[in-house]
DNA sequence: TTGTCATTTCGTTAAATATAGAAATGATAT
DNA sequence: ATATCATTTCTATATTTAACGAAATGACAA
C-alpha cells in the first residue's frame, strides 16, 4: 500500500508527466499528439506513458492505427484521490492552459507521420 | 506553478519520505527520533527533511539541543491540500501503523548518543 | 572558553531516471 | 502478401537521486 502511493507519487512527479495527466483529463489523446505538445521524441512520450499506466492513473485502448490514452475511469481509491488532487491543482497555470489550447487544435491525421 | 507542484510531488515520492510526513502528521519529532524508526543514518534522515522543508510541507524549530520537525501550520493551498491527500490516504498501511506505535515509544534523551 | 552533542553540509558511490535514436512490433490498407 | 505507419521496446548516455561516513556547524553546559 505504501509501495503503491510511492508509485503514484513518482509517477506523479515529473513536470511532463503532471502536464500529460492535465491534458488527459480535458480529452483522450494519442502519443503523437502529446508529442506535439511536449516537443518531446516520441519514444520519451511513451515511456512517461507506460509509467503513468503503470501506476493506475490512465488506460489505453486501440482506435484504428491509433493508439488513444484516458485518464482510468475505474481508479481504485488511492488513484482516485490522488488523480481529484490533480485535477483540481494548477488549473490557472499558464503551462497548462497553454497545453489544453494546443489540443483542441491538433490533427492526428496531419501529425502523424513519422 | 507547475514547478512548485512537481516539487511537492517529487517531496512525496520516496517512500521514507512519505513514512516521515505520515508520523509528523501525528507528532513533532527530532532527527533521532525519525532516525531510530526508520533506521537510516542520521545525516540520510537529515536530507530528506529538508527536501520535505523546500517543498513547503514541514517546518523545524529550536528547542534547546533539539531541533523538531512538524507539519507546517501555515501552508499555501498546493501543499495543504496535498498535505490534506496524504493524510487520508494510507491510515490503514502496516508500515504506517507501526510506525505510529514506535514514535509513542522513543525517547530522544536515551536515542541520541552520536 | 572549551567540550559536548544534535544536526547539517560535503564528498563519494551506487542506483534510478529522463532522454533520444534505432530496431522491433503489430495492425491496417493497398 | 506487402507496405505503411503509430507505437513500443531496446540500447546508450547524461543527469538526478538516495545513501553513507566524515568533517563542519552551532548551540548549550561545564
Amino acid at each position: 500500500m505504501l509501495d503503491k502511493q510511492e508509485k503514484i507519487f513518482k509517477a506523479l512527479s515529473d513536470k511532463n508527466r503532471i502536464r500529460i495527466v492535465k491534458m488527459l483529463q480535458k480529452k483522450s489523446l494519442c502519443v503523437c499528439e502529446i508529442k506535439d505538445v511536449l516537443k518531446l521524441a516520441t519514444s520519451t512520450v511513451s515511456k512517461h506513458l507506460s509509467i503513468l499506466r503503470e501506476a493506475g492513473l490512465i488506460v489505453d485502448w486501440k482506435d484504428g492505427k491509433w493508439i488513444n490514452y484516458k485518464i482510468n475511469p475505474a481508479p481504485d481509491s488511492l488513484v482516485a484521490n490522488a488523480l481529484l488532487y490533480t485535477q483540481l491543482q494548477i488549473e490557472d497555470d499558464e503551462t497548462i492552459k497553454n497545453d489544453r489550447k494546443l489540443i483542441n487544435c491538433v490533427d492526428r491525421n496531419i501529425l502523424c507521420c513519422n
